[in-house]
DNA sequence: TGAAGTTGTCTAGTATCATAGACAACTTGG
DNA sequence: CCAAGTTGTCTATGATACTAGACAACTTCA
C-alpha cells in the first residue's frame, strides 16, 4: 500500500490508517482505556511504514482520541459523551452527569422569517418573524454540537440578547415565564461536516456528524422552539430507550 | 484553502474539488452533455489554483465522467446506466437496452453453509450446504457490480462450474430446468467501498456503493437464489416504479 | 480575419507524504 | 539490575501536492 505503485486516490495513507484505528475504537474492537497494538504491529497490519502509523496516531492524539505513553504504549481515551434521548433532557444535566463542565456560547443571533417547514414545526404561519440563534455547546473545552434554534419573535422578543446573557436555552425560556418543557419528536440523520461547522466544532474536514432535528413543547403541548443540531459524531453516542 | 495555512486533513485538495464537481453532476446541477464552468472559474469558486482544478478534472475524465475539448470546454459525460428495478429484470437485457455489451465473469465459487439469515431467505434450514458464487458484471469493459450469490448445493449441484461456463445466472438456472424466475423483495442501502470490491470494480477508495440484497423465486414463489450485490454508485441509477 | 475565451503544456519553487534506518528515552517484567 | 519492548527524535531520500506564471493550440463568434 505505497503511494508509488498505486494510483493515488487523493486520500493520504496516514488518514486511512487513522480512520481504520478510529473505526476499531468506534465499533468496540478497542475499548476505552485499552492499549493499542504497538506501532510496529500496526505498521505491519496496514503494510505501511512506522512513521506513517505515527502520523496517524498523532492525528488521533491531537483530537484526544488516543494518548501515547512513552515506553509503555498508546491507549484509547475516547470516552464518548453518553447522550440519552428522553423527552426531558437538558444538555447541562447530561454533561454534568458525565463529570464535566457544560458551557454554551452564542455564535450569532439574527432575525429570520418562518419557512413553511419551520412554521409547521412551531405551529405558526409561514412568513412570521422568528429569532434565529446559532450556538455552540461544549463539555469542558470540547465542542459537542452546534445548534440553530428558531423561536417566535413575537412570543420571545429580544431572545438573542437574553441567550447571549444566560447562555442557556433553559434559562432563556425561564426568563419568558416557561417553567418546564419537553422534547417532541426527534429526527436523527447523519452527514459529513461542512467547512463552517468543522471550524466551529474543531473537526477536520470529512468527519461524520449526527444531525438532530427536534422541537420543544411546553407542558400543554404548545411548540416553543425548534432546533437543528449538528453533533461531532466522534464525541457523543445517543442512547434511545426502547418502548 | 491552501495546504500551508490550514491544518491538513489528509484529503488532497484536488479530491475535494473533484468530489464537489461530481456531486454537482449527481444532483443535477450539471446535466449530461452540459458544459462545465471554465477551469479559471472553477478555480475561483473553490479558491484554488487552476492546476489543482485540472488535476480534479483529469481524475474525473479518467473515470469517464467528464470529457475535455480543447479550445471549447469540459463537458459532462456521465451517462449512468439506468437500472430499472422490476420483478423481472435481467442484467443482460438492461445493458443491451443501453446499447452496450453485457459481460459476466466468475471470481470464485466455493462451498458454504447457510447462516440463519441465508436459510430464511432461501427457505432452507440453518447449516445446510450452499454454493457461494462471487461474480462481477460489466457493461462493455466497465465493471458495474460485484455480486455474491448463494444457492442450495443440493438443488444445484456443481453450480459453480456451470456458472463459470455460462457466465450467466439466467443460463445457470436454465441448466437446472428453471425456465423463468422473478425477483422478490429488494433491499437497497448505501456504503463505502472496501478494498477488495474497490479493486474488482476499478474504483478509487472512498467511493460510495449501492448495496442491493434480493432473492429470486421461481414462478411458484419458491426461493431459488439470494444475492448480495455491490454497485459502483457512480455508474448506475436505480429506477423504481411507483405503485 | 481577428479577438476573446478555452484547454494543453512547460518551468519553477515550496510544502507535504511516505519510506528507511538508527538511536535515545522510557516502562515493564523477570 | 537487566533485557525486551515501547514511544520519541533525528537525518535522509524520493514522490506528490499545490501554487505561480507564461505561452501554445484550439474553438467560437462577431
Amino acid at each position: 500500500m505505497s503511494m508509488q505503485d498505486t494510483a493515488s486516490s487523493g486520500v493520504a495513507l496516514w488518514r486511512l490508517v487513522a480512520d481504520g484505528i478510529e473505526r476499531g475504537i468506534a465499533d468496540g474492537r478497542f475499548a476505552a482505556g485499552d492499549k493499542l497494538p504497538g506501532e510496529m504491529e500496526i505498521a505491519e497490519t496496514y503494510r505501511v511504514n512506522r512513521h506513517t502509523v505515527r502520523r496517524a496516531l498523532a492525528a488521533l492524539a491531537e483530537r484526544g482520541i488516543v494518548r501515547a505513553e512513552r515506553g509503555s504504549g498508546t491507549y484509547v481515551e475516547a470516552q464518548k459523551l453518553a447522550y440519552p434521548l428522553r423527552s426531558r433532557t437538558r444538555f447541562s444535566e447530561i454533561v454534568g452527569a458525565d463529570g464535566r463542565e457544560p458551557h454554551g456560547r452564542l455564535i450569532e443571533a439574527s432575525d429570520d422569517v418562518a419557512t413553511r417547514e419551520l412554521a409547521r414545526e412551531l405551529g405558526l404561519k409561514t412568513g412570521v418573524p422568528l429569532v434565529r440563534i446559532e450556538a455552540i455547546r461544549l463539555a469542558d473545552r470540547t465542542p459537542i454540537c452546534v445548534s440553530t434554534t428558531w423561536l417566535s419573535a413575537e412570543l420571545f422578543p429580544g431572545a438573542g440578547e437574553v441567550f447571549a446573557a444566560t447562555r442557556s436555552m433553559t434559562k432563556l425560556l425561564e426568563h419568558y415565564g416557561v417553567r418546564d418543557y419537553r422534547r417532541g419528536a426527534t429526527r436523527i440523520t447523519a452527514g459529513i461536516v461542512d467547512a463552517t461547522d468543522a471550524a466551529r466544532l474543531d473537526l477536520p474536514l470529512g468527519r461524520p456528524i449526527l444531525v438532530v432535528d427536534a422541537t420543544d413543547h411546553d407542558l400543554g403541548g404548545k411548540p416553543l422552539v425548534t432546533k437543528h443540531s449538528r453533533f461531532a459524531a466522534e464525541r457523543v453516542e445517543f442512547l434511545v430507550e426502547n418502548g
